[in-house]
DNA sequence: GCCGATTTGTCCGTATGTATC
DNA sequence: CGATACATACGGACAAATCGG
């Protein structure tokens, strides 16, 4: 990866927000004088400039310039946001993390099975049951169903780490989109008692598909969490309908 | 609105792909093929299918092209995903909606309401809790706090209706962009008796505060939703960290 | 209220790199 | 290897919004 561009620039601007060297609220230097810092094109920095916005950041104003409406978030909690595996979120955040696997079998994808996770009748998958630990506390129930051609050599060993890593690092798999449903739903028995749930019996759910660089949808996965370790964040525009 | 060419072609782009003149799993014609249809420059063209990939519409695969991955939704519930009020949301399902305001005063923000709405201590805002029911149900427990200086005549007749309606249409105000905040909570007692929830005892929040076109922040909201009637749509791209 | 400077928004044409087939 | 397709980057032109004088 020689590194792009509007990529180190979007980097640098978006850490130079979070440390608040351009507090909330203030104005960034217009985007003129960012070509000069920068020594890029207009294009170039709109282009990281856009990323920010898009993630909540910035807001750009018309004749004016671009403010920042990023607010730090205080909350120590698990954060849910982008395509980011359990183990990189914990990482990130300075956690030990354990993994235990309570199933790991085939199958094959029935009709049903088809209209609920995406992959083509027939197709031969993995299907894992994992349960994530955050400093001893359990936080997630996993459940992924793996498309087998596109890992045939999936182990269980792997699986108690990151699978995410193994295909990126090891399989060169490039992840790329990925769409999800969150919704909250009433905790199942298994729920209650691998999550430890005690009186709350409820769970937020995240249930996704994720594609590969080949356009191979080669994951179905549902995230069962435990509520008091559950945030999701989103950033909003409304003009492009 | 003048109606901006690269919108244009997205807006094109998309509903070809929803009613599925482009099915899932196809290539959209080249960039260079789009260009020559819509008569436009090839930036134009990557900028709508950017908004396309975005929205997780497509997904670009690097020397072969740009391949349909929506499928439909066949879910019949409401949905959040972009900034869009209850009123609008509910006209778009074609759903009969009734709104009842159960709380409107005034209030000058304190240092702790100031940490959780982001407005400055000593602002006047609105306060309003109001009840959304569709077709007879009710489903959302909204509160907002709304900045009085930006619209010093909102009353409860508008409040009634759309909010949103009346800021963007009466007031010309434009709204941008809004950060929010998805949790899965314990039921309040206001929230159960409000959302009949019956055995249910939890729901689905969105938390979140809204920004104009002038950079201020002028809402702060939280919606409080019966978890059978909530979904949440996300599509994520992993490659821009 | 108007004018001019500044700033962001839209669009174009072109060049070069890189992945796929 | 060549043709095709997407990715990055540059520079320029004009429009539209904001703000100060």
């Amino acid at each position: 990866m020689p590194a792009e561009k509007f990529d180190d620039i979007y980097r640098d601007l978006k850490s130079k927000v979070e440390d608040e060297t351009y507090p909330a609220g203030t104005m960034l230097p217009s985007e003129a004088q960012l070509t000069k810092i920068y020594r890029c094109s207009r294009n170039t920095v709109r282009r990281a400039l856009a990323m920010l916005a898009e993630r909540g950041y910035t807001q750009s104003i018309h004749g004016k310039g671009v403010q920042v409406i990023y607010e730090p978030v205080t909350r120590a909690t698990f954060t849910v946001g982008n395509i980011e595996s359990f183990a990189e979120s914990a990482r990130r955040n300075g956690i030990p993390v354990k993994t235990a696997i309570l199933k790991f079998t085939t199958i094959t994808i029935d009709e049903k099975a088809a209209a609920r996770t995406g992959f083509p009748v027939g197709s031969e998958c993995f299907y894992i049951q994992r349960l994530r630990r955050l400093d001893g506390t359990p936080v997630i129930l996993d459940i992924n169903v793996f498309l087998k051609s596109e890992m045939p050599a999936l182990s269980e060993e792997i699986a108690e780490g990151s699978i995410y890593k193994y295909l990126e690092e090891d399989l060169k798999m490039q992840i790329t989109t990925s769409n999800r449903q969150i919704t909250a739903e009433k905790a199942t028995p298994a729920d209650s008692r691998y999550l430890e749930l005690h009186d709350l019996d409820f769970v937020a759910v995240v249930t996704g598909r994720t594609y590969n660089s080949k356009g191979i949808q080669f994951e179905w996965t549902q995230s069962r969490h435990r509520p008091d370790y559950f945030v999701f964040y989103d950033t909003a525009r409304r003009k492009p309908v």
